[in-house]
DNA sequence: TATTGTTATACTCTATAACTATA
DNA sequence: TATAGTTATAGAGTATAACAATA
């Protein structure tokens, strides 16, 4: 198996991890990244759009969605009036992490034939490629 | 940086190689997927649909869309007169080829700035994890 | 004028349920 | 009856363009 492939069906075999995780809360892989991404952040819609990779008005229904389920919640800019912020709730919290614990058990059992010198190069290398600036 | 986090962002990153590269002809991921199917096989509808994950009624659609801008054909199936086999048309085939060329020319770039030595290892420990008959 | 966010609109993608035609 | 496929319907997710409110 070449480069290409093996990355590429690497990629689709994490995603399905993701969406069947997802899926155990009625959430899609994009509100996943979502939650992710409020897991240490309280970002404006545009700053959201930048973290998610999409235009501004695809945020306000991903945000306007999970709003309506209490798993985050739309402030007020404390700095500019037309600004929106956007939080978890407890809810969205807990969620989080549920998610996040499901979705390292899974990886660990994809992982598991693996020694543990493997599973540390391949975190190396995989880590290697998704940081353009090691230090990160 | 840890295992998950590690695959997960590797995941993502390819994932966005192959929305590019379809995007290059106007095609979704999952379109770019139906593509890569028909490349060495003329499957029926349910049968697609196991290749894909899908059920048969996203199946229709997608046919349908990939059929309306004759990248692929539907044919009555010989054996089974409820049955309709797909396959790829010329215009098909050629964007099948000029993607494939294109994603591999993408990740060989994101390898770019590993040793041949450590892209090989990569790719081994990456196709160790997905083919779960070491053979296949 | 420029920026932040929402709304209107259109399309893709997906599943469930009901249907048609063939086996 | 069972299977292959389509249709009807509903909803998520996405972008573009036009808009309102604030800077």
């Amino acid at each position: 198996m070449d480069t290409t492939d093996a990355l590429v069906q690497l990629s689709f075999q994490v995603q399905r991890i993701l969406t069947a995780v997802g899926a155990e809360h009625d959430l899609s892989v994009v509100q996943l990244r979502l939650l992710g991404v409020l897991r240490d952040r309280t970002p404006g819609m545009l700053e959201l759009g930048r973290h998610l990779g999409l235009d501004k008005s695809s945020i306000t229904g991903l945000v306007s969605r999970a709003e309506k389920r209490d798993l985050v919640r739309r402030l007020p800019s404390p700095h500019d009036g037309r600004g929106v912020l956007v939080e978890l709730t407890p809810l969205g919290h807990r969620l989080t992490r549920q998610g996040a614990a499901e979705i390292d058990r899974r990886i660990a059992e994809l992982t598991a034939r693996m020694s543990a010198a493997d599973r540390a190069r391949l975190t190396a290398l995989a880590a290697a490629l998704v940081t353009p600036f090691p230090d990160a």
